[in-house]
DNA sequence: GTGTTATAGTTTAAACATAAAGGAATTATA
DNA sequence: TATAATTCCTTTATGTTTAAACTATAACAC
């Protein structure tokens, strides 16, 4: 309840900063695992991610640009390089053709089989530091703290800063 | 403690797949904030990160790319941005004619004390869905996977994949 | 001293991200 | 059916990141 406290709201660290500076630390090193796994499979990161959220029938683009919290136009080049590797297609929605259908190949159904347990294996094990119980009490703080964020900002800051 | 599950490791979500997956989202989410909100002071993240880092005196590139966890390489043309821009110096260490020490200049001093106040306060607003109890909660769990994430991997990973 | 190795930083090319603008197709509205 | 607004995707320019190669300096071995 910190009744008195100096600076309540500005400069010296406070939980809620060394909260969010380990966040992203460990977003940092997870994704460079990542990419250092990925590596010998001849994939980047954002491609094996487009690669998961393709299926054989078909996504639209934007679908999964808004699962990725991105812009399409990120898209357009990964798609690109996924195409020219053969993993995915594109192909114009009949029913609306502004659309076009990232579709997953035969080749690309393979390589995603081979790597995705793996991938979900070595998330799972860098993750040992910490219990089973605290590991779901994480991802329940992580649940909380998303939504949280959802609502982008009800907003009386008017008295900091 | 799941005595009787079909695939313990591999496809299918598990708490540890989940904590991941929302701890990429938010980070996801607070940049697209971090952002926004240095747009409207012409800096982008990197450049102001670098400009947290830096001090009067001067501090070495190798060292902000490490607290950055990140390579020399990247830091070259961010620099070269804020230097531009008149908010560091590039200074050579007469102690080791190798390093260039990165200096904050008066302008950037300032530029410091106007925004990182403000940023600290939304990063604190952006948490208000966790009580405090819980952002210390978090903290604690993030620091402890953070440590466990630093020994790179006791590798006993051959039964898995 | 000479040669080896390590460190600090830059450069380059390829991949990705952001923001802004544009084209094509769809939907809404009159 | 014509017009306007919206949606889906691409394109372009700028900035960032990665990996690899490179320069310059330093430290070490002999």
């Amino acid at each position: 309840m910190s009744v008195i406290t100096d600076r309540p709201t500005s400069d010296q660290a406070s939980p809620e900063l060394e909260a969010y500076a380990l966040l992203r630390q460990i977003n940092s090193m997870m994704e460079m695992y990542n990419r250092y796994d990925l590596r010998s499979e001849d994939l980047t990161i954002p491609q094996f991610m487009i690669l998961n959220y393709a299926t054989a029938e078909g996504v639209p683009l934007s679908e999964i640009s808004m699962r990725m919290l991105c812009d399409n136009s990120n898209l357009t080049g990964i798609v690109d390089r996924l195409i020219s590797k053969g993993f995915v297609e594109r192909r114009p929605d009949p029913q609306d053709r502004r659309v076009s259908l990232i579709c997953l190949t035969g080749a690309g159904a393979d390589k995603l089989r081979r790597i995705k347990p793996r991938h979900h294996a070595h998330v799972r094990r860098r993750m040992r530091s910490l219990s089973q119980d605290q590991v779901s009490e994480l991802r329940n703080l992580l649940q909380q703290l998303f939504q949280g964020l959802q609502i982008p900002a009800v907003d009386d800051e008017s008295r900091e800063a």
